[in-house]
DNA sequence: ACCTGAACACCGTTCAAGT
DNA sequence: ACCTGAACACCGTTCAAGT
């Protein structure tokens, strides 16, 4: 009983934490952990016990929108030859750049590797495959794998100011030219 | 004559903040402003004297360096087609990659408005050099400026470990491949 | 078991006091 | 003028004390 009702104060705390860094970082794209904690209601102590690491606390952040990423890459090579789901899959991301910033930081290489997600597998198991099909097809280049590409999108999150929106599509069209075996 | 030793004290001083910050930089990677003051004996308030901003430090690390990219990109120019010249400047920018990680860093958008350099004009002003003379012989896209250029270049600071080297050529190859016109 | 928040460590930045 | 280094601010992290 006591159990219980411990157990839903954890889990009380664990969605006001989550919700209070979700406001803070879509609103200030910076994310203090204390700063966190005092917006949740909590000790800093508690923040720690539900997520020992920045890393763990943004891979929940996010988790429902990298799945998503996922899943839509095995969609798009499941529907398309794999140029063009490579293609639409960079649209996705792209609009992922322009609404949800934090989005981006999970993706690269450092994280990604935690990032195993719950279903679909991870972000970079999603890459290797469309690169393979790519690669199988003739279209992509078979020099390329997964972390370089990851790597490379990281230009994304050090864009800032107005010109973002832009910035986003040359640069993502640069990436995706790249990509492709000369004609 | 007093006023002449203090300067030369000053000039003494800022010689070894900068002689501690690149070795600190070159064998750690990181550059904490309070350790650089220490290992150069002098307080914490001379560093920022002689460097109001991190940035600055950086960039009187690496003047010298960068200076020579943007001399190059300049002589490269001169010498061959963009596209050739845009090509042997990214393998000198793996060079320095390799050997200089610090550089990159100073390299980024954000610094590199500040990077005006001593006399070649800034790093951005080469890029931009060389784009121009690409779009105008049709080799390079027209749609990408030396911001976009730059800012996709920043991959290289993040690489890492021991597949850096590889990651630099990898990363580069498909960056020029991005920027040229398709066929 | 879980939580709180004081306390510590660290690093950048400022400034009063020296020469 | 220029320098020193104590002091402050800030933020991440830990831990003794509570319930």
């Amino acid at each position: 009983m006591t159990d219980r009702s411990r157990r839903s104060d954890a889990l009380n705390n664990r969605a006001r934490i989550v919700e209070a860094a979700r406001a803070i970082v879509d609103s200030t794209a910076t994310l203090r952990l204390n700063a966190v904690a005092k917006a949740a209601g909590v000790g800093q102590g508690t923040l720690y016990r539900h997520f020992p690491t920045r890393e763990a606390l943004l891979i929940e952040l996010y988790h429902s929108d990298v799945e998503l990423l996922v899943t839509a890459a095995h969609d798009l090579l499941a529907r398309y030859d794999a140029d063009t789901a490579l293609s639409k899959w960079f649209d996705l991301v792209a609009e992922y750049a322009r609404i949800k910033r934090g989005v981006l930081a999970a993706l690269q290489p450092t994280d990604a590797h935690t990032l195993t997600a719950g279903g679909a597998g991870s972000i970079g198991d999603a890459v290797t495959l469309m690169l393979s099909a790519g690669k199988a097809e003739g279209s992509i280049r078979d020099d390329i794998d997964a972390r370089d590409v990851l790597l490379l999108l990281g230009f994304l999150s050090r864009l800032e100011g107005s010109d973002a929106v832009e910035g986003v599509t040359r640069g993502l069209s640069v990436l995706l030219d790249g990509l492709r075996t000369r004609s």
